[in-house]
DNA sequence: GTATAGATTAACCGTTTGGTTAACAATTGC
DNA sequence: GCAATTGTTAACCAAACGGTTAATCTATAC
């Protein structure tokens, strides 16, 4: 006798279960049976706490991007000098995506396949604003902090170090041997290097 | 000796076809019969020439990455002083992207969707095999030419600020509300400020 | 207790998808 | 010139897929 204990949990366990299949596969990649497997219920019961496939994926991403992009905000505005939050924006970043490492992929991944779609949803959350830190990098130019750099080529250089790594993770491990602490090591490492990296090219 | 000039035509039509609908959905999201009308032919077509959507999809990749990754190799191989070669790879690279602009996204969602697939067509081909670049690293820290860094990170720092842009080209473009020139400008900046960006760095 | 509303399941459905078949057209070898 | 090989097509097929239905179960309010 199967006493079903009426679980109120269901609807984050589909969630969970979701976001697991969807950062790995993709949209198109992953099945609706998949994800009820991995939550233990029957497909019926997708459809039940969501509408359809395009629903569960829209909340999926609305995690996704909703959990990361504001604390990339709040980063990137904090109140410190140019130079003291580059090393401060690189590791809290780097620490961040380490406790979502499939995130990036899935992002890179849904916003090439589909710009309409993901543009769609994307620019009805929080937009990423870098306006007050590309003004703050203007400024350090004007003041002579650091040497005259392009603003947005700058802010690009760290988002793509800081970011990088996580895209092209299986690659790296391939070509140079790491198994999974290798590459959390590796990553460590990253964090400290690449604001002085940055720094030593700006700095004047 | 057999005329083959139908076959050769088809077949190619096929692969630029495939290579256009790969490119854009991957394989998960491409359909036969969108590869089909793509390239004016009946579906069974694609079946006569290519056994299955699989082999197909191999074809497909194996031009993806046995046209990019040999130049990429011998650019780094090239036998020239390590801050002569940081330009001119950087150069070079981003030329070659520029040409084949959604091989990055291609390569970077298949290899985190399948990387046991990925690795297994890869592996069979050209390796990536940056040791020589590497060691030339080192011997640049060991004979004063440039401060003493981790070779593994300067090179995945120039490899991550190249290819980034055509990962992120959407984000980017939307974000500081390029066109498709603007962007093809920002990569001509691109071009030039990153060489100058990585030596500034490491210079002594 | 029982009515009720919500939670859950198995079975089912229409469509899409990759793939096949068998017949037909064109080219080639002799 | 004609058979054989190669190229091409429309029609078809089975499996997989997202989604639905109707019936059943469970907890709770009255």
């Amino acid at each position: 006798m199967k006493k079903k204990t009426i679980d109120i949990n269901t609807h984050e366990r589909i969630l969970t279960s979701a976001k697991k299949i969807f950062y790995l596969k993709g949209l198109d990649g992953a099945r609706m049976q998949e994800i009820a497997d991995e939550a233990n219920i029957n497909k019926a019961m997708l459809h039940y706490y969501f509408r359809n496939k395009e629903a569960l994926f829209d909340a999926v991403f609305a995690e996704a991007t909703g959990n990361i992009l504001p604390q990339v905000s709040e980063l990137l505005n904090a109140e410190m000098p140019l130079l003291e939050k580059i090393s401060y924006f690189t590791d809290k970043y780097i620490t961040i995506l380490s406790e979502n490492p499939l995130i990036p992929a899935f992002i890179i991944k849904e916003m090439n396949n589909n710009p309409e779609r993901f543009f769609k949803i994307f620019n009805e959350k929080i937009r990423l604003k870098p306006a007050v830190f590309i003004k703050q990098i203007k400024s350090a130019v004007r003041n002579g902090i650091i040497k005259p750099v392009d603003p947005l080529q700058l802010f690009l250089n760290m988002i793509s170090l800081c970011i990088f790594p996580f895209l092209a993770r299986p690659m790296i491990m391939n070509v140079f041997g790491m198994n999974d602490d290798d590459f959390r090591k590796f990553l460590n490492k990253r964090k400290k290097e690449i604001p002085v990296f940055i720094i030593n090219s700006i700095k004047i």
